[in-house]
DNA sequence: TGTACATCAGTGAACGCGCGTTCACTGATGTAC
DNA sequence: TGTACATCAGTGAACGCGCGTTCACTGATGTAC
């Protein structure tokens, strides 16, 4: 039980703090994970965590940002739409909520978070959008910010409607491959 | 202060609370609703709740069941496909999550219910599923059925974000407005 | 470079509060005769 | 049809529990000289 740690070793500490906020929130979402739970998975007690965050409403605002900024530079690692999107819509992106869109893991809590929280979420929407269409033909017009919208439409909703049905049923699988399917098909080269 | 209502009053009430929660669990999330304010929203204390119900999990269930019988009246009632997205994706849906689909409202959530929930959650995806199907050319082949997939998976991931961006915000108009139009013309008579 | 003191990151007990649930009670309803 | 009694829907106080947050404390780190 070691006391008083160096400046440079709270900060690590604090970002490991955020580091498993912003993937328990995904994955358990906001109501789902208590403070101590939270502290506790970061390997401190609770107390400390007023050291870092002023309540927890702003470290759902921090952590939200913090996903968003993690599937944006997993983004930018894609290749191409057609890995962007198979990444997406894979099995694997499906059974780790955690570590992945917080879009369609946390959209509908967002919708009952303050104003702040929103706005947030907003930002990292809008990047998402115009990193997808920055992979279209032609990136800059309308109608290709019409169609990334949509694709992200349908992705945030097939992701979240294929981990709402039963594990390993029939539908799950179903949603995500038709989803990758007609992605592809209407994002196609 | 009466006591002691008649078996039919009895049952009335138990469907004054189901309609209660079907309606509160979607606007507010099933985090979001005591029993107490639940039953006070009904018109009732809470201790009566469990003369009803076994529990609020139970409630849960049964609640979603109720909001997807609810969705299925109301998309029999649609004369055609574009009454139905356009209604859907309308503005007024958006405004009232406790009205409306609980795909969109609720499927997040779904995600970390017991078996049971998602089970329930799953059936009525599939109805809804099947009767969009049912109004696009050629309603039984393998083909139309992705198609009708693919337009939940974008009609739930669309109300669902525009509700998780700021009220009133562009971007909130701009996803349902995108919404609809690549539904109707993928959807095209 | 060495010494004395202030700082503050992390600890863990304690707080008030709201939650889901239980229970003794009430008195009109439903039933037996 | 009338009377006596059992039933049970709804009430509201009470329960244990976990939550977010506070706080006195610890002792190594950081700083002043």
């Amino acid at each position: 039980m070691q006391m008083r740690i160096s400046r440079e070793q709270a900060q690590r500490n604090r970002l490991r703090v955020l580091d498993t906020a912003s993937e328990q929130f995904r994955a358990r979402g906001f109501d789902g994970v208590g403070v101590g739970d939270l502290m506790k998975a970061a390997g401190f007690t609770h107390g400390g965590f007023y050291n870092h965050f002023p309540s927890k409403e702003a470290l759902a605002a921090e952590a939200l940002d913090h996903a968003w900024k993690e599937m944006a530079e997993k983004r930018a690692r894609a290749r191409d739409l057609e890995q962007l999107l198979s990444g997406y819509l894979s099995r694997t992106a499906r059974d780790a909520p955690g570590k992945n869109c917080p879009a369609a893991a946390l959209g509908g809590e967002v919708s009952r978070q303050p104003d702040g929280v929103r706005a947030i979420f907003a930002d990292g929407l809008e990047e998402m959008i115009g990193s997808i269409a920055a992979l279209l033909p032609d990136p800059d017009s309308p109608a290709t910010r019409a169609r990334a919208i949509d694709l992200v439409n349908r992705m945030a909703g097939a992701l979240m409607l294929s981990r709402a049905v039963p594990d390993n049923s029939p539908l799950a699988e179903e949603i995500l491959q038709t989803a990758l399917k007609s992605a592809l098909s209407d994002a196609g080269t």
